[in-house]
DNA sequence: CCGCCATGTGTACAACTGTACTAAAGAATG
DNA sequence: CATTCTTTAGTACAGTTGTACACATGGCGG
């Protein structure tokens, strides 16, 4: 009776029901049943698919980083005038990165995360890093830190408290911060595309997680 | 035997026991428990002081959010000229808000937290408020808005990735935000002291908090 | 002095957790 | 077809949790 005997995209699906059940109740409240009941898959799955639960939520935080790290990249490549830039950079505080209270949760949560463990550091600092290697098309390095900051402070406090003015006030800061810097007067060489999550740190991670059985023999 | 019969500082112990579990384990990590064991009260002391586990997070993070926000305000009292604020800010980024790995977690855990739980905006709506005020002292309130960002983001980003030359390009960055915006050449009036946290708001986290026994007839 | 009652204490309980393990079902290979 | 191995499924278990509640205690008003 519907028993979905073969089911490729299961990890996948466990993933993404992982990444809704933290946007909706966080970290703490993410439990295995939770997510396996999300999914709509025998609990059974959560252990064999992920070796634990430290291992689920660095999967799930590794796509929603990389998402968000993509969307970020492709607009700033999509940018050809320095003006354009500025307007990307705009638009992505005033509704990309944290414009939907999920992202502002899930991200919230993987600073949280990795602030207190070190192995989930690695997914803020590639971010970041990410980010930063983005704006270094237009801008020298320096700028690209304190823009790179800029961005998250006015995201966060948009995200906690938007108001109307919102906009100009953003942009005015983006030119300020940005007044007599650009030093590339436009993108010179693309992003680094070999810049990428590195996952190989955490080999653990990867495929099928279930110990071999201690095969009696 | 050592039965402390009279201790009146039991609530205040247990809220200090509890950001420091926090800070050390996260919400997630927090349990009645382990803050009974740390303020060396027994579990029974928990639900005698606060009605639950809410109450007390409420609480602890009401105490933290004071503690930075009167730190923040002070500094900004102290300094009697533009370059003095200046360097008052640099220095907040630099050592104050995000300085230890405690302030900062704390920190997050606390905005996770308001992201999800609309009981626990009042306290980050509260802090912005009360940051945001403070730099209106010296600057319109358009520029306290982006400076408040700014520090946010680079307090965060340096706690995550610190580097030598922070303090420059914090410097600058500040400096490049304030150019030409000034509007107040020195503090006009004192910040107003009636600006707190509204706690009134949540009347039920005062004192005494057992439910009086249904007292039989 | 007594007796009350706010305060402090220990424990029980039901709910929920992560994970290990047995067993089966079907795909893959010969 | 027979066998092997990956994947799926169900369940059991030991541990931890928040909270309720019955009981002890001692300071204080009378």
């Amino acid at each position: 009776m519907a028993k979905r005997r073969v089911d490729p995209d299961r990890r996948d699906r466990i993933i993404e029901a992982t990444l809704d059940l933290i946007a909706a109740e966080g970290v703490a409240g993410t439990s295995h049943r939770k997510v396996a009941a999300l999914a709509d898959v025998p609990l059974g799955s959560m252990t064999y698919h992920f070796a634990g639960m430290d291992e689920l939520l660095h999967e799930a935080f590794t796509r929603f980083a990389t998402r968000i790290s993509d969307r970020f990249e492709r607009r700033m490549n999509e940018a050809s005038t320095i003006d354009a830039v500025k307007e990307a950079v705009v638009e992505m505080i005033m509704q990309d990165t944290y414009g939907d209270r999920d992202a502002l949760v899930l991200t919230l949560e993987l600073y949280t995360l990795a602030a207190r463990q070190a192995k989930f550091r690695h997914l803020t600092h590639d971010w970041m890093m990410r980010s930063r290697r983005a704006f270094e098309r237009y801008f020298d390095p320096d700028v690209a830190r304190q823009l790179d900051a800029l961005v998250e402070g006015l995201s966060i406090h948009r995200a906690f408290e938007p108001r109307d003015d919102d906009r100009e006030l953003v942009s005015n800061a983006v030119d300020k911060l940005l007044r007599e810097a650009p030093l590339h007067p436009v993108a010179p060489s693309p992003v680094d595309a070999s810049i990428t999550f590195s996952d190989e740190l955490h080999p653990a991670v990867s495929m099928p997680a279930r110990r071999l059985r201690t095969s009696g023999g």
